[in-house]
DNA sequence: TCAATGAGTTGCGTCATACGCAACGTGCCA
DNA sequence: TGGCACGTTGCGTATGACGCAACTCATTGA
């Protein structure tokens, strides 16, 4: 039985043991990136032989790897093959991709997609832009709400008492990061009455971002696209052409995903 | 590990059972898209409820994910946060990323790198080149080994034993696909003389590509790295530059993965 | 050179647990 | 409106997952 985590009031849905054992090892891999039996084992509370066991599981089906003959363990390739038909799947992504490319040669800057998960932003797909820089991929990575066009925008579509739940501190990045709650609620309202955000400088100097939120059939904001660049590029006589293209984007993939369809 | 010898009456691989079934769903899941409690069940031979209780399981921790409130189960964004996690541990994507950056900006095209996992191509991290036609995004992909430069150069490197066991029946996708086991040795041969692999409009017409073997410390072929786009921007007059750089930038990464170093 | 330590690995007996069964509820189609 | 088929849930039982302890093997320090 699970004995020293309790949370109280909520009844903690265990599920299979040991397949939720095994996924908690997952996830304790992403956090750590290696670590052996041993320390895998302390981490869940249980005996070494039952940590041993679910990573050899796990191994064979690729989705953990061991570094060397009796090294530690990682994860493993298994995960990309399974992350790549999720996002082939995704009709999220699937339907956005075509207007995202679109909006990017239109833009000639990177656009992103992202949706919410858990307390932050996760980057689905990337198109860059026609620049030779490179952006960082940020697909698969988890980016604060507060300080970044796409995080206000699925902010903007959280009820109040969510909202609660998912801010935590407000970290400043920049000196243009949005730390007080009072101001990012104000500036969250402003979104939400507009139908885009703005981001200059707010997460990195010298760079700006603009977001629009993307609907399913019933309205709900379930994901975001952004269009970002360097701020010399996205300059302030700019900008304004630059939403107008990314909410005319966003809302065509709403659009194909059902919203005011009916 | 050893999963190629199948031999009767061995010790027994299945590790802990539930697991084992619950990693089963998310491959049936991965390979059909989408499906229901009652087919995943009759996929894997067991009760409707036992499959329930796994699936539901993987749903705890974002792993699948069931579209509408009733509706069939399709894999989740829990796997891109673990899949993002992976790349960024392996250290040959690690190694690979900068290099692969250059070539995609010296060539203009994209750039691919792949291992051999399974009896296909994995491809695991792809850099977009400088044209604005953004080429789908074959990360996590399986791809066929005889038809891609990517494969060839994989297919080099195996011996000759490995390499009958990798070899099914050759499927041909275009006229140009090799598709005679005997003509895809003597290429092969080539390849491993040469040190590069091209396939031009073997797996797409109009679809050219260029690859160059990625060694580890100890000599073996570990990954591939291409260059492809449209036939007609990477002309047979121009390939041979494509090639050297291909080469170079493959070289790099061999050598910074210790390949040569003493 | 060898003992001592600490890692990953494996056989075994027990009891928790994951399984199959059957019944329930609900959307969908005829 | 009825029936069907699918996802979902309570329950008792046998299976299979767990913890224990012994093992192997590297590494380290004397």
């Amino acid at each position: 039985m699970s004995e020293a985590e309790a949370a109280p009031g909520q009844t903690r849905a265990a599920g299979v043991q040991s397949v939720d054992r095994a996924l908690e090892i997952l996830e304790v891999l992403a956090r750590v990136g290696e670590a052996g039996i041993t320390e895998v084992a302390a981490e869940l509370g249980v005996h070494k032989s039952t940590a041993f066991r679910l990573v050899a599981t796990l191994e064979q089906h690729r989705l953990v790897e061991q570094s060397g003959d009796r090294g530690k363990y990682r994860l493993g390739v298994g995960l990309l093959r399974l992350a790549g038909a999720t996002t082939a799947r995704l009709d999220l992504v699937q339907e956005a991709r075509p207007l995202a490319r679109q909006l990017a040669s239109e833009t000639g800057e990177t656009v992103n997609i992202a949706v919410l998960s858990e307390s932050s932003a996760l980057y689905l797909d990337q198109v860059a832009g026609s620049s030779a820089l490179q952006p960082h991929n940020w697909v698969g990575q988890h980016i604060p709400l507060h300080a970044t066009s796409n995080g206000k925008v699925l902010l903007s579509g959280l009820e109040p008492a969510r909202l609660d739940e998912v801010l935590g501190s407000l970290a400043a990045y920049t000196d243009h990061t949005i730390v007080r709650k009072k101001a990012l609620r104000a500036e969250l309202d402003r979104v939400r009455e507009q139908g885009y955000a703005v981001a200059v400088d707010e997460l990195e100097v010298g760079l700006t971002a603009v977001a629009a939120p993307i609907r399913n059939n019933h309205g709900d904001v379930v994901a975001s696209m952004s269009v970002s660049g360097p701020t010399f590029r996205i300059s302030a006589d700019r900008v304004d052409d630059v939403v107008a293209a990314t909410v005319r984007a966003a809302d065509e993939v709403s659009h194909r995903l059902g919203w005011g369809r009916r």
